[in-house]
DNA sequence: CCCCTGTCCTGCCTGC
DNA sequence: TGCAGGCAGGACAGGG
C-alpha cells in the first residue's frame, strides 16, 4: 500500500509526465472509481475535457492538480491504487479503472501501430489502476480563498491536516491539539483532521524509535516528547523516500514507487516474534481497531492504566 | 462536539 | 484439492 513518501514519488511523477498536457477525453471503466464525484462519471469526464492540467500537488496522501478554472481534479490511491503513463498500444490492465487521453495522444495511424511518441510524453495516456477500488479520482470545486486557494485546494480536503513533510506543519499547533484530545496517541497520529499522512505501518515505526506505546494518552505528552515524535515520522518518512524517490525518473515506468524498498526497512511493523533491533526483545503484535500493532514491549512499556 | 466502531473491496495466505 | 475464513488497509458515515 502507498504510504506518504510513494505518494510524494506519484506526485512528482504527474508532475514530469502529466501536468501541462491538456485532456481530451477520459475513460471511467468502473464507477466505483469515482464515487467520490457525486455527480457521476458522464459529468467528471465532461469536467475534464478540454483542461489543460496544473502543477501536482499533494498533502498527505492526497493528489490534485488545478484546472484553472476554480476546479480540481483530486486523487486518493487507496490500498492497491496506481497511476500509470502508459503508451496507448499497452493492452489495459487487470484491473484498470480510468483512462484520461490527452491533446499530444495522437492516434496511432492505421496499419502501423507503436510508431515513435511525437514529444517526450507523448503517445502516452494517464491511467488510474486499483484492485481493490479503495482509492479514486473526482473534480471539485477549490476552497474559495487563503493561502490553500493559490494551489487549489480541493474543498473535501479542507479539513485535513497538514502532513509532516509540509512547511504550513505547525508544531504547537499539533502539540496543542493533541493535548486537547481525550484519546491515545496511536489514534490521534491516524487523526487526519491533526495530522495527515501517517498510516497504520509509520506510525507503529515512529512510535517504536520514540519507544512510546500506542496505548499512551495523548493528555501525556510533553512538548518534548511531541517534538521527539514529529522527528521520528519525518526520519521515517525520509529514510523512504530518499530510498524510493528515484523511481519515478524513467518514463513509461509506473509512477507509483513501488519499489519493494520500503518494505525492508521497517524495525517493527510485520516483525512479529522477531528481535528487537535496540534491545532484542522479541516484537509483540496486538490486534488493534481491526488492525494491527507491533511493538517492543520493552522499548515501549504499556501504560499503567490501559 | 467529541470519540469510536463498522464498512467498503479483493487477493493472498492459512488451516481444515 | 478445494473451500472457508482471516487479514490487510485509509477514510468516512453514523452511532453513542
Amino acid at each position: 500500500m502507498p504510504e506518504l513518501p510513494e505518494v510524494e514519488v506519484v506526485r512528482r511523477g504527474l508532475e514530469r509526465w502529466v501536468s501541462g498536457r491538456t485532456v481530451t477525453d477520459t475513460e471511467v471503466l468502473h464507477p466505483r472509481a469515482v464515487r467520490r464525484h457525486l455527480a457521476g462519471a458522464a459529468d467528471f469526464a465532461d469536467r475534464l475535457r478540454g483542461v489543460t492540467l496544473g502543477p501536482a500537488y499533494r498533502r498527505g496522501k492526497y493528489l490534485w492538480l488545478p484546472l484553472g478554472n476554480g476546479t480540481s481534479l483530486l486523487g486518493h490511491l487507496g490500498m492497491s491504487g496506481q497511476l500509470l503513463v502508459q503508451p496507448q498500444n499497452v493492452p489495459d490492465e487487470a484491473h484498470l479503472r480510468i483512462r484520461v487521453r490527452f491533446t499530444d495522444t495522437a492516434a496511432p495511424a492505421a496499419g502501423e501501430a507503436g510508431t515513435s511518441a511525437a514529444g517526450e510524453a507523448g503517445g502516452t495516456e494517464l491511467r488510474f489502476v486499483d484492485q481493490r477500488t479503495f482509492g479514486g479520482l473526482s473534480v471539485h470545486d477549490c476552497v474559495p480563498d487563503g493561502p490553500d486557494a493559490a494551489v487549489g485546494l480541493p474543498l473535501p480536503l479542507a479539513h485535513i491536516a497538514p502532513d509532516p513533510l509540509e512547511k504550513a506543519f505547525d508544531e504547537d499547533v499539533f502539540h496543542e491539539a493533541l493535548r486537547r484530545r481525550r484519546t491515545t496517541i496511536k489514534r490521534a497520529l491516524l487523526d487526519q483532521s491533526l495530522i495527515s499522512g501517517v498510516g497504520n505501518i509509520y506510525a507503529d515505526e515512529a512510535l517504536w524509535r520514540s519507544k512510546l506505546h500506542y496505548d499512551r494518552p495523548t493528555a501525556a505528552m510533553t512538548r518534548p516528547r511531541t517534538a521527539e515524535l514529529i522527528a521520528h515520522i519525518r526520519e521515517v518518512m525520509g529514510d523512504a523516500l530518499a530510498a524510493g524517490g528515484t523511481s519515478f525518473d524513467s518514463l513509461y515506468v509506473n509512477v507509483n514507487g513501488e519499489s519493494g524498498y520500503f518494505d525492508r526497512s521497517l524495525d517493527v511493523y510485520g516483525r512479529e516474534g522477531e528481535p528487537c533491533r535496540r534491545c532484542g526483545t522479541l516484537i509483540r503484535r496486538r490486534p488493534w481497531m481491526n488492525r494491527s500493532s507491533y511493538f517492543c514491549p520493552r522499548c515501549q512499556r504499556p501504560p499503567r492504566v490501559s
